[in-house]
DNA sequence: AACCAGGACACAA
DNA sequence: TTGTGTCATGGT
C-alpha cells in the first residue's frame, strides 16, 4: 500500500535549480534524469525545472509553505543583486551563476552536515551523510520509483549513539564533534530555533562554542539555515576566489582576506559568497 | 601516486 | 596578532 504522492506545480522565474541543489550548500539531492530527488524533514521530494516552472512531488504534504520556505521561491533576488558590489568580479559571478538561490534549510541538520563538511570534498561529505542517514534515520516513504530514502537522524538520536558506531560512517575525526553537538541540542544547551532572533555575531559565538565549529562552519549554519545573509563563510574556494579576483599577483594573507570580505560585499555577502564559490567550482570543466 | 578537500585547534613565533 | 603541524579518509 503505497502513500499517495502530491503535485506541486510552481512559477520560479529566475530560479536556477539544478544550480541551487547542486552548489554546495546542501548534501542529499541526487540528479534522476532531469529531475532532483531528495529529502526535506520526514519527506522524499523530487523536483524537476521546465523553464520557468518547477514541478514537486512529494508524499502526503497537507500544504507547500514548508518546501516554498526551504527553496526560498519568494526572496527577492534581484534585490539581493542590486545589493552586491558594483565590481568586475561580482558582474562575471553573478553573470555565470544566475538564478542560483540560497535555501533555508533545518538548523540541525545544517550543523551537524557541516561539523562533518571540514576538509572533506562535497561528494565524501555527501557519502558520510548518505551512510549517517542509512544508518541512524528512519525510512521513509517512497515517492514514485525513486530509490528509497531515510530521514536526517535528529539531534536526539545521534545523542543516543556512541562514537565508534559514528565512526563506522567514516567521518573520522569529527565523529566526537558531532556527538557534542547532538548532545549539546537535545538537552536545549544549545537552542537552535533561537539563534535567528539574536545578533549576528551573539549566534555565531554560541554555535562557536561547540568543539569542532569554528568561523566557517558557524557561518554556514547561519547562513543556511538560520537566515544571515550577511554570514559569510570563507572556506579554500572563497580564499581562491578572493586572491584570484581581488588580489591577482599579491600575496594577501587570510586575516587581510577575512577584513576585506567582512567590509566589501554588503548586507547580503554571504549570498555573494555563495555566488563566488560555486563561479569557483563550475568555471572550468 | 602524490595531493587535496566548503577546518578546527593547540602551539610557536 | 599571524603562521604551522595534526587530525581521517578517499577522490582526482
Amino acid at each position: 500500500m503505497t502513500p499517495p504522492v502530491a503535485t506541486l506545480v510552481f512559477e520560479a522565474a529566475d530560479y536556477d535549480l539544478a544550480a541551487t541543489l547542486n552548489s554546495g550548500q546542501a548534501f542529499r539531492w541526487r540528479p534522476h534524469g532531469a529531475a532532483w530527488a531528495g529529502v526535506v524533514g520526514a519527506r522524499q521530494v523530487v523536483l524537476e525545472q521546465r523553464g520557468e516552472q518547477v514541478t514537486a512531488r512529494a508524499v502526503e504534504p497537507a500544504d507547500w509553505s514548508w518546501l516554498k520556505s526551504y527553496l526560498q521561491i519568494n526572496s527577492d533576488l534581484n534585490a539581493i543583486v542590486a545589493s552586491f558590489p558594483d565590481d568586475e568580479p561580482i558582474r562575471k559571478t553573478v553573470r555565470a551563476c544566475r538564478g542560483l538561490r540560497l535555501l533555508r534549510q533545518d538548523p540541525w541538520e545544517t550543523l551537524a552536515s557541516f561539523i562533518l563538511s571540514s576538509t572533506k570534498q562535497i561528494v565524501q561529505i555527501q557519502s558520510v551523510i548518505d551512510r549517517l542517514c542509512e544508518a541512524f534515520g528512519s525510512r521513509l516513504p517512497r515517492c514514485d520509483g525513486f530509490p528509497p530514502a531515510c530521514s536526517f537522524p535528529d539531534a536526539a538520536r545521534l545523542a543516543a549513539a556512541n562514537e565508534a558506531d559514528l565512526r563506522a560512517c567514516k567521518m573520522g575525526f569529527r565523529a566526537p564533534f558531532l556527538l557534542q553537538a547532538a548532545q549539546a541540542v537535545y538537552t536545549k544547551q544549545l537552542d537552535l530555533a533561537a539563534l535567528s532572533d539574536l545578533p549576528l555575531e551573539n549566534a555565531r559565538a554560541r554555535l562557536m562554542e561547540l568543539p569542532g565549529v569554528g568561523r566557517k562552519i558557524a557561518d554556514c549554519v547561519l547562513l543556511f539555515s538560520c537566515g544571515f545573509s550577511q554570514a559569510f563563510p570563507m572556506d579554500v574556494w572563497i580564499l581562491r576566489a578572493l586572491r584570484e579576483l581581488y588580489f591577482p599577483g599579491r600575496k594577501v594573507s587570510l586575516p587581510e582576506l577575512a577584513r576585506f570580505a567582512e567590509t566589501h560585499f554588503g548586507p547580503h555577502a554571504g549570498y555573494a559568497q555563495q555566488y563566488l564559490f560555486h563561479y569557483m567550482r563550475t568555471k572550468r570543466r
